[in-house]
DNA sequence: ATACAATCTACAGCCACTAGAGCTTCAAGA
DNA sequence: TCTTGAAGCTCTAGTGGCTGTAGATTGTAT
């Protein structure tokens, strides 16, 4: 009999345990059973479970998209076409971020490169941030 | 004498009433006054203030930096390296951010690309939640 | 005078965890 | 078998930065 406690699967999963138990409380994953003193007991399909959990977080997916995923997953003749898409969404997403971030970095650098390490009067920094059009439009 | 409405300054820094009252309860801005019914009221110094705030927050920057950076902004007498390196830092997390959204589209790129709209079971998708190993270790 | 928009306070909810208090259970060594 | 200390348990509250709602009051235009 293959059973790990939650100690055992967070660190297997670099995860903390209250994650973990968030994770059940939410529906993402149960124990496949407790101890007579309440502890609970994991099998090595339930590290898998967790594993995608977290690997999808860290891919920025949320919460409701991994529920899905982790259904498609879980009933491997259906089309993964929705997989699919989720993914490409995902994608958007995470391109749209870009160019926001990439924006963001120009408008920083040029606060920062600016700067005449002066007085606050005569800062850049604090200029930029005080009127929006000293910004080439980026945002 | 110039004063405003807690709607008409929402209205011209692009903000939501709820944000401005958040904001006064955080501490980060004051109406001059009130009206005899209670209605908050706010001055034109109010407004570029408060645009301030909002441009600092899409330039990322967390409530506590932008209360020293509005300090700093109080104080045109004192030295400007202290808004210089806290938009330092700002620039070196988006930095940071910058790289990791692009290891992350990578991944998902292939993700996307490889899957051969199939069912689940041979869904790349899937497969590469499921198991880190198949990402070319940029996370 | 009346209608209706705007504002008021106070509180709950969002997301995805994270931390802590106070208690109980488990596992390893003596 | 006993002890001890780590690990687990439940429950609650807090994080950041807002956003939404309820129900009452105030302001303004006709």
């Amino acid at each position: 009999m293959v059973a790990i406690a939650i100690g055992k699967l967070a660190e297997f999963a670099s995860t903390k345990v209250q994650t973990i138990r968030y994770y059940e409380e939410i529906g993402l994953i149960q124990p496949f059973g407790r101890t007579e003193g309440g502890h609970r007991l994991y099998g090595p399909e339930d590290a898998i479970r967790l594993k995608f959990i977290r690997h999808s977080r860290e891919l920025g997916f949320g919460i409701e998209e991994i529920r899905g995923l982790l259904k498609l997953s879980d009933h491997p003749e259906t089309s993964c076409s929705t997989a699919d898409s989720i993914a490409r969404a995902q994608l958007e997403q995470v391109e749209i971020r870009l160019e926001k971030l990439k924006a963001l970095r120009k408008e920083l650098k040029r606060m920062v490169e600016e700067c005449g390490h002066g007085r606050v009067s005569q800062c850049k920094v604090i200029e930029v941030l005080r009127d929006h059009r000293h910004c080439g439009g980026e945002h």
